[in-house]
DNA sequence: GTGAAAGCGCTAACAT
DNA sequence: ATGTTAGCGCTTTCAC
């Protein structure tokens, strides 16, 4: 039939068959590697099984976000794959006949199916070991963008740890702004300037805690000695600073690969797991706290 | 006429406009945020204009590459950008209705369309560099990946700046392998027990560059004291490694952004400039050399 | 200018 | 099993 290079239209196809093996993925940035293993995993393994994952990135914009996801729904997805976690989504994926899976979180009203990690826990139980390893003066470093859950549950884990021991909790923070690691300096002068005498911070982000440690070094701190810094993520980034960055491992790869099974399976009607799974961090101690 | 929640069919329209407005991209990993800034800028600009940038990931595969690709064209795109290079893609592309933009290089023989910079001259300028710094036997480091014409595009620049000043190139390299810090560290190794009199290593990555500084501290070797070091891309690792990279700038947002505009204006038939555009890069020197 | 009709290239449902 | 046909939801063209 056809010698060579006859590419069937799947526009046509996935008009006449009402799907069109298109998975949507909205993440809040590309920067900073943070997604980037959970994108390269959701890209390959749905791409092995047929189907084309799209990526959109909303930048911490829930505005454009919606636009975003919006535009996707007219692709006539199988699945959409959504990191924002904005309430927005709610309304645009109600009665949606395809599944709807929330990663990197574990939403307390979910859309619909959930694979993702505790982001309280994460926190709360690196703030419970910086008080095991005798740290007294815990602050918490994060970038407040809007409508971030995923900040606003480490937030709370970190506050509920400190807590539950009789602490009182003092954080800083930048408003808005891109995750960078000028940020994670700005919060720790800042800090320093209301607090003196903190001497650990707990960070949202590897990013913020990097830019830390990197300002520690110019205003001549100790690390860990003067000041004890953690982040969350387990980058590539972590291991490069010096000292190595205390952190919690998030399992961006593996949520990754669940996601996309699930999308998989559930294509297939072969899926009999849960509707939310739950995946587990861990804390991993390097020498920065 | 709707209250709320209409999405027009882009697979219905697509098919009877005979254009997506999809624009693939394909590049070779996602991993060590090497073409994050590409992406979200490729992303950010397309979407403005309505198009959808679609990614794949190629992981260095040029058999999977060119399966990505057909896929991809079955979507019918608006345009294609491509950052692997390969000859492969030469067949598929012959005759394409759309434009095939090469990006991150400058191809000797272009299939259609580039928004690149100089590998050749990045490391040629860069191993000049060292010279005039004082570096008597530079050797090069890098990632023996199939088809990798920018990898070997740098090399060939390397070995150039050596023979014009009448040295004789020594180069290590892993093959295979993805880029990953662990083969900058193996690199090192290497090319320390085969030429031990080496004084100065440029790299054809930032990734694999502070791999090796940071084996050059576990083996107790000063940076640059006793081995200089130098990158290539100006990634984010490169300020938080102790000593900061030296490297070459690589103008990624900027490739990203002028893919973006050119396919834009292509497509409203306002573009006026040239089938290639080549974009600058420049030496950074921090304290690694 | 406005409105009806043809058809994009497939899939799926039906008839043979 | 194989062949035929209707129609997916738009864009475009052509007639009015």
């Amino acid at each position: 039939m056809q010698a060579l290079n006859f590419v069937p239209n799947r526009l046509a196809g996935s008009l006449a068959a009402r799907t069109s093996r298109i998975v949507p993925v909205i993440v809040p940035t590309m920067a900073n590697s943070i997604f980037s293993d959970f994108i390269e995993e959701v890209t390959l393994q749905l791409d092995a099984a047929g189907f084309m994952a799209a990526f959109g990135c909303s930048n911490f914009d829930p505005d454009y976000e919606q636009r975003l996801l919006k535009s996707f729904l007219g692709w006539h997805p199988s699945a959409v794959i959504l990191t924002g976690g904005t309430e927005s989504f709610r309304a645009l994926c109600a009665g949606a006949e395809f599944p709807v899976i929330e990663a990197w979180s574990l939403p307390a009203r979910p859309i619909d199916r959930v694979v993702g990690f505790s982001n309280f826990r994460a926190l709360h139980s690196m703030v419970l070991a910086l008080q095991d390893w005798g740290y007294e003066k815990i602050g918490f470093g994060y970038i407040d963008t809007p409508a971030n859950e995923r900040t606003e549950q480490r937030r709370q884990g970190w506050e509920a740890a400190l807590r539950e021991r009789g602490k009182q909790p003092e954080a800083s923070r930048t408003q808005g702004g891109w995750l960078s690691m000028e940020d994670g300096g700005m919060i720790l002068r800042t800090l320093l300037e209301r607090h003196p005498d903190t001497d650990a911070i707990a960070f949202a982000s590897d990013v913020l805690a990097v830019g830390a440690i990197l300002e520690c070094h110019r205003l001549g701190l100790r690390v860990p000695e003067d000041m004890a810094i953690t982040g969350c993520g387990d980058m590539d980034l972590s291991i490069i600073v010096n000292p190595a960055l205390t952190t919690v491992h998030v399992p961006g790869r593996q949520l990754g690969r669940t996601c996309a099974q699930m999308i998989m399976q559930l294509s297939e009607g072969t899926y009999d797991g849960p509707k939310t799974i739950e995946l587990g961090t861990s804390l991993i101690r390097r020498g920065s706290a």
